[in-house]
DNA sequence: CGCATTTCGTAAACAGGTTCACCATTGGTT
DNA sequence: AACCAATGGTGAACCTGTTTACGAAATGCG
């Protein structure tokens, strides 16, 4: 199974093993570690999501649709629009995610009373007992995963991380300001 | 900016519905730490995602284009089917990647000359152009975004999660055995 | 040699995202 | 009351990925 490695990481050692003629120096610097760390979140996220897809596809549903399940489980009823802002998703994602979770039969769309242009998302009965379905499971592959490592070291790592989200939260914020997209 | 929430937090607070006697506890570790920690990553990984592809954005190319232009400058000429195993891609994905990457003038398809199935990609001028300015913007956004934590830490969390790839890896390996697929 | 199998690439149909443009309703201001 | 900007949702066109199915060339083997 070959492993995919960064392009960052790939651009930079420039070993072909095929004389092609054509060399592409890179700036030889030491960020290799700076790197590395980049793609090594990105492996363990992608990683991630294999699994939990895995798990989820003999259940007849996706990553996303779990996503807004989840958030119907919470609070059901929301409008389109809600669900957006909650999953980080544009209205026309969620409309679209909605139009096949719908046809599936596990949520069903019902018009706002008091205001003509909402379309609130409700769980059907089916859509009610995937929830708990989908839990148990999730949660098993969830805390498997973890199995890796312990507590303190989760830890550790979950404060760096903070730290760099925070930073990319600081990155992202300083020039879309009031654009309210991201 | 509302933050997206893990799914399997949200569905955890089950503040709704059936009083479910059900408990998902599935170990000793706090579930509820786990379950942060998976969502931290997606979280991290989301974000270094955005602020990457808003660096790229400017240059008229995407990330997965920049991927295959990292690969070919370190190994011009490739096949689709060896692009794709390197970037764990399917061949199809691959083909319309390199249709759209042509038009757009950054490589170019070549027939192999020894085997008439195979169609190599090269870099164009133009690309290899691309990949020298990309790789300077990349390389400064990467290292801004660990400006955040300590070698230290780095080092660290770098630990932890190569321990959690390594388990994702053994989760996926052990049954997707002959299946040659991820 | 000749046939079966593997390998390389493509096509079609789908899921999931994006942006941009648009319509209908709502609601605040005048 | 009338108007007009903001809001909720959709449609169209695009990018990226998947699976399934297939044609064409290479290869292996009897």
């Amino acid at each position: 199974m070959t492993l995919p490695r960064s392009p960052a990481e790939v651009a930079m050692t420039n070993d072909a093993d095929e004389p092609s003629g054509r060399e592409i120096s890179s700036t030889q610097k030491s960020l290799d570690a700076n790197l590395r760390f980049g793609f090594l979140i990105h492996d363990v996220s992608r990683l991630r999501r294999i699994v939990v897809d895995r798990a989820l596809k003999p259940l007849g549903i996706t990553r996303s649709q779990w996503w807004v399940l989840a958030f119907l489980s919470r609070r059901d009823g929301m409008t389109q629009t809600a669900l957006a802002a909650d999953l980080d998703l544009t209205k026309v994602a969620i409309g679209g995610l909605i139009d096949r979770m719908e046809a599936a039969g596990f949520v069903e769309r019902r018009s706002d009373e008091r205001d003509a242009r909402a379309r609130r998302v409700y769980l059907t009965r089916a859509g009610q007992k995937l929830v708990a379905t989908i839990r148990e499971n999730v949660d098993a592959v969830e805390t498997d995963i973890l199995t890796a490592v312990s507590d303190d070291e989760l830890d550790e790592a979950a404060q760096a991380l903070v730290k760099i989200k925070d930073r990319l939260l600081e990155m992202i914020g300083s020039d879309a300001e009031g654009a309210g997209e991201l």
